[in-house]
DNA sequence: TGTACATCAGTGAACGCGCGTTCACTGATGTAC
DNA sequence: TGTACATCAGTGAACGCGCGTTCACTGATGTAC
């Protein structure tokens, strides 16, 4: 079967935007090739016509995955930054993992993996430009959990990270931020 | 070969101990039985006199680390709290996940198994208690990565939480915290 | 005190399974003549 | 315009491997007599 020109090309993007969904959804060993290619209606052979490894789909779905997060959020982020922060935080995102932010889901299983990528790295620092402007003033009653989310979503992303001092300038920043009550001398 | 009376309650002890930190060092799937029980110098087929299933291992090694690491930190806690966040946020904390707090890398690994965790339930709990009165104050310029990290660790730990009205409760509390600049009108 | 036996933690071979990867092959279609 | 051929996306069987789990067995030791 020979195909259009742009057939090749479609194949791959399919397969990337499987593979993003499912290894945000299932994590990235829970992600089998066999059952990705037989979603699309392929078999599984024919994987290593698009990609050289599994790794190499996994950086191409996670390179998807951030900029499609990012190019979702960046139009409305600087007109209504309240609304990505809400979505950011809703239980639709929490119950929806494939559609979400991959930085929670990939983030912890690179890390683990030793295998901390420079996407995790740009996205980061989009993310965090993004929130520049962002004041962090918890509710009386609620200071405790949202302490323990930052510490711990910046040990998780400064594990997943592949820059060194980009790694260290999270926890440094987590670390300056937190203001425990002294105990009374 | 018969043992000791405690034999027995020794070895499940040791095969604990080895299992969690593995499992906080490279993930429940990236920890294998064969290799585990190889380390200790057993045998894997001695595995199940010990413990039903793999996931019933799982369960002990979690409540084992989170009781662990909670013993390690609450008592000095009172007294300099300030030591406590300044480990947690450590790069010695970030490059040794086999001793440290199980929830950056197992909570991810929870979520997206579909099996989140009564124990990271109470986890959050008392790490929630524990941080009541911290407040949190970035310095000029960290703003937007304290914020992004405590976006990343709220939805990691809302999808490990078992108690669907706590995991509400942790989108709340960081939903409200977070106070973007709006846009001038 | 000495002997026979029951116990049971641990052994090691085997199971079926899904994984990532390889490879000889197919066959519809674009291209060359 | 009609025919022969080259291309190459996709097929499907096979590979070795490590996984969780099962099970008949071992053999040192505590217990019963």
């Amino acid at each position: 079967m020979r195909y259009s020109s742009n057939h090749k090309a479609e194949t791959r993007q399919r397969i990337i935007g499987e593979a993003s969904r499912r290894f945000r959804k299932d994590g990235i060993e829970g992600t089998g090739l066999v059952p990705l290619m037989k979603a699309l209606g392929l078999t599984h052979g024919g994987f290593y016509a698009h990609f050289e490894s599994k790794d190499a789909l996994v950086q191409a779905s996670l390179d998807a995955a951030a900029q499609q997060t990012l190019e979702r959020w960046l139009p409305s982020a600087d007109a209504a930054p309240r609304a990505v922060i809400d979505h950011y935080l809703s239980a639709d995102h929490r119950d929806e993992p494939g559609e979400g932010c991959p930085l929670p889901t990939l983030a912890a299983e690179l890390g683990l993996r030793g295998q901390p990528s420079a996407t995790a790295d740009a996205m980061v620092a989009r993310m965090t430009a993004l929130l520049a402007d962002c004041r962090l003033a918890p509710a009386a009653g609620d200071e405790g959990i949202v302490a323990l989310a930052a510490m711990v979503g910046a040990l998780t992303l400064a594990r997943a990270v592949s820059d060194r001092s980009a790694s260290d300038a999270i926890l440094t920043a987590v670390r300056g931020a937190m203001q425990p009550a002294e105990p009374e001398a």
